[in-house]
RNA sequence: GGAGAGAUGGCCGAGUAGGCUGAAGGCGCUCGCCUGCUAAGCGAGUAAGCGGCUAAUACCUGCUUCGAGGGUUCGAAUCCCUCUCUCUCCGCCA
């Protein structure tokens, strides 16, 4: 959510930001309706000052013995007022309010402009992809052949989008977790933490993915709660409602989560495979700090997550996204795409952003630098660090051999009871 | 699912014959004093949001907030209704 006192004082500039992500029409009707809401706040203000001075005076005449009846009727009139001004008030902040959920953040200077992703800009590369001897077959052929993918199954269990993953697959996706988890707490400072997999409406409000983006998740049928589209979700809400102590910042979280995506309006995308998955696992990244250092903190969030495929040894490069592709609550992002032979390109497997203190400005989430001091919104991160269904197809991909094998990445191997190879 | 109890400031905890209670008291915290260190002691301060005024997120000032939303009343933390959540007991259950 952007800060309604910024908008009224710059709306120009603004503007300028909303239309680099091609919504300059976002915040019409806003500067009229901020108006009205403080000239009616104004006068109902006044009528409430009156009522309670008026009312004390009732009951001091009263304490004489005295029965102001005029005065009591004045102010039960003025109450009628009042009465009818908050109502206006209410209806013109709902109005206020729903145009504030439905503009997305302002992007940061440093982010290039441009319709879509044809404008990220590529700012490293890291490994090369492999020279297979043979043709490279894709992840779902592989699993298939291997028998650790089930995609008939999983149909049959509960239809398209969905894998089921079995015996060395499993312990895969299994280890892969374990991998991640371990690294980022045990080498990169994160707090590990295992959240509800169901969250209420609020949490997807102060993360930006209501009210614009309902059709995406899965609502539970007659409860306000959803399944988890990200970890980020319980994570950053974790703190709403709070305001964060002196030397409490940064926190650093870390956790696994299965990821629920209705995947509405991406028919016919990634069919194959388990790219795109209704429900899928990822171990995720989540800083809250000071609004001094989070980009800086973003590059740590950034190479923290690319860290995960370096150890892997899957070739990846990192991109900046453009304004057209950025998410909806984030300034700035970081994309990691890994590289598929199957695709023969690279695949997007962890997104890392900044959304400074639009979350927070949502969710309420504020700071104390020192004891007394003014709280503060903080600014808030997420990254994948990094998507396992996506990492386990790369790593099928990657490391396939000509007859059909697939060779575990040698960090892995602790964590798959020693196995260096998948046969059939 | 059934029965009961409760939701107050950073924390604990007062506050029901409705009125100067934004809220006693304690703890914590901040600043100052004092004791040659430490502990103890003394004094002062210590909620947030939204407006007005401002160069100001500094003063000053208004409004709102005692789980949420409605209602009664000149006036509600205190009375009434609805909802949410927490706790205890019973039932069910991994």
């Amino acid at each position: 959510m952007l800060d309604a006192r910024q908008i009224r004082a710059y709306p120009e500039e603004v503007k300028e930001q909303l239309a680099k992500r091609g919504i300059a029409g976002a915040l019409d009707g806003f500067l009229g309706l901020d108006e009205e809401r403080r000239q009616i706040l104004g006068q109902v203000e006044e009528l409430k000052s009156f009522r309670n001075s008026a009312s004390q005076e009732v009951g001091r005449k009263k304490k004489e013995g005295q029965e102001p009846t005029e005065l009591m009727e004045k102010v039960r009139q003025i109450g009628q007022e009042i009465k009818v001004l908050d109502d206006q008030l209410k209806a013109t902040e709902a109005k206020i309010e729903t145009i504030l959920l439905n503009i997305p953040n302002l992007p940061h200077s440093s982010v290039p402009v441009g319709e879509d992703e044809a404008s990220n800009v590529e700012i490293r590369r890291w490994g090369d992809p492999r020279q297979f001897g043979f043709e490279p077959l894709a992840h779902w052929d592989i699993g298939v052949n291997l028998d650790i993918l089930d995609f008939e199954r999983a149909a049959k269990l509960s239809g398209t989008r969905f894998t089921v993953y079995k015996s060395a697959g499993a312990r895969l996706e299994r280890a892969v977790i374990n991998f991640y988890l371990d690294l980022h707490t045990g080498e990169h400072g994160y707090r590990e933490i295992l959240p509800p997999f169901m969250v209420s409406a609020d949490c997807m409000q102060g993360t930006g993915q209501l009210p614009k983006f309902a059709e995406d998740m899965f609502k539970l049928e007659g409860k306000e709660m959803y399944l988890v589209p990200t970890a980020e979700v319980p994570l950053t809400n974790l703190y709403r409602e709070e305001i964060i102590g002196p030397g409490q910042l940064p926190i650093y979280l870390t956790a696994y989560t299965p990821c629920f995506r209705a995947e509405a309006g991406s028919h016919g995308r990634d069919t194959r495979g388990v790219i795109r998955q209704h429900q899928f696992n990822k171990v995720e990244l989540v800083k809250i700090v000071e609004p001094e250092n989070s980009y800086e903190e973003l590059e740590k969030l950034t190479r923290d997550a690319e860290k995960v495929l370096q150890l892997l040894g899957l070739p990846y490069r990192v991109m900046l996204l453009s304004t057209g592709d950025m998410g909806f609550s984030a300034a700035k992002t970081y994309d990691l795409e890994v590289w598929l032979p199957s695709y023969k390109e690279y695949k997007e497997i962890s997104s890392c952003s900044n959304c400074e203190d639009f979350q927070a400005r949502r969710a309420n989430i504020r700071y104390r630098l020192a004891p007394k001091t003014k709280p503060q919104f903080a600014h808030t991160l997420n990254g994948s660090g990094v998507a396992v269904g996506r990492t386990v197809a790369a790593i099928l991909e990657n490391y396939q051999q000509a007859d059909g094998s697939v060779v575990i990445p040698e960090v892995l191997r602790p964590y798959m009871g020693g196995l260096d190879l998948i046969k059939a």
